[in-house]
DNA sequence: ACTGCGCTTTGATCTGCATCAAGTCTGGCC
DNA sequence: GGCCAGACTTGATGCAGATCAAAGCGCAGT
């Protein structure tokens, strides 16, 4: 109903099981899992069920009855709001390690959409809650992620209410930066996998403004458009004077 | 150093201590500490400050070392974040029963000052965490609140990024008014406490905009100014038409 | 009651970004 | 390897809201 199915390479039906396994997760250190030990982590496997979401797929829908939260292990995904009339805000992009679902109480309040082969743990809501009460540390640790969350909001809230277009974008790509260095991805070239219509809806901008401004950064030094989504902070420097955060 | 001192009624020292009380707390049923029993509430109360702050008082600046959590019991707060040039942008306004630090994991987030004369539990956040550690209830009740104010966090975003000068206005007096309403207070003349640069500050507008666009929602019969900071929504349907939601 | 200062309103003009409109590039597919 | 559709870029023009400017207005202090 809301976000047009543009999936692609969508070749089995939306969430293949595939066998859980906590022990070899690859981004477990990253995640809400990273505080368990052996016997939290078998608690957490045997309610995790691993699902594989092909590029353009979407994962639920605002207003949806919220039945799940997912970790991403593997992709990229936007989460978004609509307005009636087609008006989009994306509100954020998740990563691997990323934990998805927070803000829901009864009903998801975003939609959102895999934007590339995108694999990640489901849980049922009502199993979590009973694993977080025998291990509290996970509960601390999802509080702490919560935290985290709330000020990137408000650092957006900044940027959105705030700065000017060429700050915006400055400001974005050294968050990607910073986020792709955290998730152990390489932060320089950076990956930028969402496509300009999806920076536009972030950045509370048009594309049009998006591909101008990035033409500008580009041509006075700033950055390095690079094959494969790829961009070049060549000037780290200049960009945080011009984002004044982030 | 951040927002101007513009205390007026301060006659006391910044936070003077008055006897904690738990047991009389008007707003308990509102706040972090409703799930709490008896024992759960002594708790609390041995480690709550109770302090008062003057219209205009400044709680704690962004940046600054995060030591303390707070609990609105009384007054109005406005949370902000500055450029800068001095840019700012108000990410929210903190009303009786709002809790005030989660967002911060070592500094604080953003800044906080009072609006009105405002009286607050405060906490040091190693003692709070060691009470949390002992009633899990209050950690799970402090995860509902976060998710809670991550959903506000993304409809404001797309307010931020989306929304025209008018819809931003509907918006505001809509949340104002159900916000009144859930901490008990008067929904329909509602009662707005902030000033048209507060205002603007936090619908990314300036306060010429913030204050056409309120005499033009009051010629189009949708409100009505009153004495005192109050606004009657005269068509409360026509404005959550123009607001899309809330 | 008067005065003065800060807040709000109202008016005139300007501008950054949106909108409208063509191209141009890219990569998936036959 | 050539074709096509969708994504991106570039250009011309328009407009919502910013900026600049000047009154009103309310109330704290005398």
């Amino acid at each position: 109903m809301t976000s047009s199915a543009k999936a692609k390479s969508v070749v089995l039906p939306p969430g293949v099981a595939i066998p859980a396994a906590c022990g070899v997760c690859g981004v477990r250190s990253l995640t809400v899992c990273a505080p368990l030990d052996e016997v939290g982590l078998t608690a957490v496997d045997a309610i995790a069920v691993r699902k594989t979401f092909g590029a353009g797929e979407g994962l639920f829908d605002e207003g949806e009855r919220a039945e799940h939260v997912f970790n991403v292990t593997e992709g990229a995904v936007k989460i978004f709001k609509l307005l009636s009339d087609g008006r989009r805000q994306v509100t954020g992009f998740l990563f691997a390690g990323d934990f998805l679902g927070l803000a829901s109480g009864e009903a998801y309040a975003y939609s959102a959409e895999a934007m590339t082969e995108t694999k990640l743990c489901r849980f049922q809501k009502s199993h979590l809650e009973m694993v977080l009460q025998r291990f509290p540390e996970m509960e601390r640790r999802l509080l702490d992620i919560a935290g985290h969350e709330l000020a990137e909001a408000q650092e957006q809230m900044l940027l959105l209410g705030r700065k000017t277009a060429r700050e915006r974008i400055a400001s974005f790509l050294l968050l990607l930066s910073r986020r792709a260095e955290a998730g152990g991805r390489k932060a320089d070239p950076v990956q930028v996998p969402m496509s300009r219509s999806d920076i536009a809806d972030y950045l509370g901008l048009t594309t049009e403004t998006v591909s101008r401004t990035i033409t500008k950064l580009k041509s006075d030094g700033l950055i390095e458009l690079q094959s494969g989504g790829l961009i070049r902070l060549a000037d780290r420097e200049a960009l945080s004077d011009i984002a004044e955060r982030y």
